[in-house]
DNA sequence: GCTTGACTGTTACGATATAACACATGATAT
DNA sequence: ATATCATGTGTTATATCGTAACAGTCAAGC
């Protein structure tokens, strides 16, 4: 069975059906819990449910204060912990250059993102990246070089706010 | 009047003539200063030597300790601010998944680079960035987004280490 | 000589991240 | 049933990375 699938590579620059949008990342996300086992427990859940809310990176400090907030616990571990899980996991990924985390808004494919990262409004919006891995690993195999794991992240200006002047 | 310039994308993963390396990059960093009127003063170009005796990223505090021990100030402003301006002028570049700092080897021509990290050996290489910023270029365009910077840093095992197992 | 601006140094603090340990809970294994 | 074990959650304490704010130096320009 298949299904026409949205282009969710500009979604965080666009107006969209937010709660659509976060409902259904998190199904996503149950979904995979189930089929390989992981347990999607209350803070890790939460903690994605929290990235989720916005289409932006957030601290680790940032995400533990809403759980705190919410009676889990105040200590750094709790959060890096929650969010070391949901990257490992492929349910979120870390912003190398802000220290921070985004929600992933499609788990179920594998993908090598490109982070589009709004110095404005602070939107994160995940690109397809097959390209761009494409020509690194061209250029890394040139050199002899073997990629296991690559970053690529711009800093610009969305469509909005760019528009916006 | 034009000379063949060897080819430095990958120097850091092959055995070269170090001291040539750093004194042409050194050279370099001073011509570069002479013609833009930048004041390579004592800590900047100490802090610049120390970045290009090893091909690797060096932490701001690991840079600092070798400052200090040459009698220059022992707190952090002094590092970052060193650094700052060598990367602010295209003679060294912040590898963001590393918190680090490494020296650039052609600070002359103007360039988007692709780091290369080794996670066995830890050398950096500075691979030609052309093509994959071209390709994340096309993809944000696709989307609307404006690339003003981005960085680009793969980690994987250079020749050396992977021919070492 | 005096002002000005860039540079270097300091103290103090803020932000990010991890080590190490105590306890709970649920799944085996005896 | 109860001992054992693995996983997860919470804690305290500490490590690592980064910056704000201010004082002193020194050379350039008036
Ligand atoms: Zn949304
Ligand atoms: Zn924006
Ligand atoms: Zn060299
Ligand atoms: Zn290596």
């Amino acid at each position: 069975m298949s299904r026409v699938e949205p282009d969710l590579s500009a979604l965080a620059f666009s107006r969209h059906d937010h709660d659509r949008c976060t409902a259904t990342a998190l199904h996503q996300a149950e979904a995979q819990a189930a089929r390989d086992g992981l347990r999607l427990t209350p803070v890790r859940r939460r903690a994605l449910e929290i990235l989720l809310e916005a289409h932006r990176a957030m601290g680790a400090y940032e995400v533990l204060d809403r759980l705190a907030a919410e009676g889990f616990g105040r200590q750094p571990p709790v959060a890096y912990r929650a969010l070391d899980f949901l990257v490992s996991h492929g349910l979120a990924h870390r912003i190398q250059r802000l220290n921070a985390y985004v929600a992933c808004l499609h788990p179920a494919e594998p993908h090598a993102p490109v982070f589009l990262i709004c110095r404005a409004c602070e939107a994160v919006a995940e690109a397809p990246g097959a390209r761009v891995r494409a020509a690194l690993e061209a250029g890394a195999a040139a050199v002899g070089f073997t990629v296991e794991r690559a970053s690529v992240e711009a800093v610009g200006l969305c469509p909005t706010c760019s528009a916006a002047g």
